[in-house]
RNA sequence: GUGACAACCUGUUCUAUCGUAUCCCGGCAUGUCCGCGGGUAAGGAAAGUCAGGACAACACAGAGCGCCAUACUUCCUAACGGGAAGGUCCUGCGGCUGAACACCGCGGGAACAGCCAGUGCCACAGAAAAUAUACCGUCCCGGUUUACCGGGAUAAGGGUGAAAACGCGGGGUAAGAGCCCACGCCGUGAUGCAGCAAUGCAGCAUGAGGGUAAACCUUAUGGGUUGAAAGACCAAAUAUACCGGGAGUAGCGCCGCUUCGGCGGCUGCUGAAAGGGUUGCUCGCCCGAUGCCCGGGGGGUAGGUCGAUAGAGGCCAUCAGUGAUGGUGGUCCCAGAUAAAUGAUGGAAGCCGGAAGGUCGGCAACAGGCCCGAAGGAACAGAAUCCUGCUUACAGGGUUGUCACCUAA
């Protein structure tokens, strides 16, 4: 960790584009609800090289047109982006892989402000209860 | 000038920081890599997935039946159920007129092939709903006697109905009736003229003159099925058909060859070794030739590549055409994701909006004009193989046309 913080990207590796490992995670995995998110979470011990995976679900049940289940999907990807950092150092430290989905259970499309509060909370619980409980 | 309607066009722009996808360039650590290198990155409907193609796989001698679709004409198109132009019928407004019909002008609509091919159907009401029919009425005859009863004729009139056997005048008759005749409407047929044609006009002949094909049906034309999750290719790990090589290969039995020493084979039996399992190691135990080790190899999974983005392509000019559209020349390259990129946050400009204020006019209330402009607002909507259409959604702005109202002349 010298001087700069780590650029703040979003690319191809953090996705999780398997099915398989998508069927596990919400087969296996357990979850976190808060407002207008619900976050899936399975912890697996092989550390690989992005130490946490992420998901984004917008279901058309809730948002019945395209265009605004782009937006929250973006929005949401926003704020993962800006706000991984913490999450990400602290799984690398625990020497373990971590695979997330974010579902968004909201009816209507909320700001980036908001969206930036809700994700925040939820990656803050995910390491405190690891803290308490590192298994 | 304002408003409404219709058609067509348009569908905010610039910039900073952070970020995404892809292509190109560069780097070395050669890859699911890095770069404060560069280019490009949603729409008029990307939507609905409705029609037609391209493309792909499979099917397919030929013919018939069936099923489905289409249905005025000509043209356009790769093709269409799409479009253009024209025709016919219906219809709105305006003009013409004293008023109307017809006609003319500007619009709108049409499931506009055929009930004169055949079969069927036509609720309720009504006497009767289609080889007609007689309730009232009209007329004739008979009986009776004023006004009633019976038989017959009749489709003019009444009544019913969405619809009642073409309209009107005359002849005719007991009364009537296309029963006959003139005029007219409608249908059909051939002829002449105009038109590529639909069709129009003209006179002639003819008559079975209600509706219904969104009833069966007839005629003509077209149609193989399934869709990019089509389809083509590469292919790790693991297991493995099959092939080659290697280690190991004792005894008995059988078969073949033999120079009688043996040699080879066996999906025959028994035993053991190599090897493997159990364990930290040794012993022991267990498996062990349909086996073990090495190499090749086909199919095929994860995953990946192609399909897949230069095209019935856009723009400009020009020519042909009433037009849809086509020809020619020039110029441009304009998304290509795949758990699915095209975003976030600021700032500025323009647009809509008009609070508050100023000003002109007026004695004033305050019509109205002009200036300045705060808050706030910005639709419908996200590519997924690609095109051509259609349909539907849509804030604001623009152009043209029609109508209404106001103002001025």
């Amino acid at each position: 960790m010298i001087s700069t913080e780590a650029r703040k990207t979003f690319r191809k590796p953090e996705k999780i584009c398997n099915q398989k490992q998508i069927d596990r995670l919400f087969s296996e995995g357990k979850s976190i609800r808060s407002g207008m998110f619900r976050m899936h979470y399975l912890l697996t011990d092989a550390p690989e090289i992005p130490a946490v995976q992420l998901l984004i679900a917008v279901p058309k049940k809730k948002l019945r047109h395209a265009v605004t289940r782009n937006r929250m999907k973006r929005l949401i990807r926003e704020s993962y982006r800006l706000h991984k950092q913490n999450v990400i150092e602290f799984f690398s430290l625990m020497n373990k892989h971590c695979d997330l989905a974010i579902v968004f259970t909201g009816q209507q499309c909320i700001s980036q402000l908001e969206t930036h509060a809700a994700i925040n909370e939820l990656l803050d619980r995910l390491i405190k209860t690891h803290e308490k409980n590192p298994q």
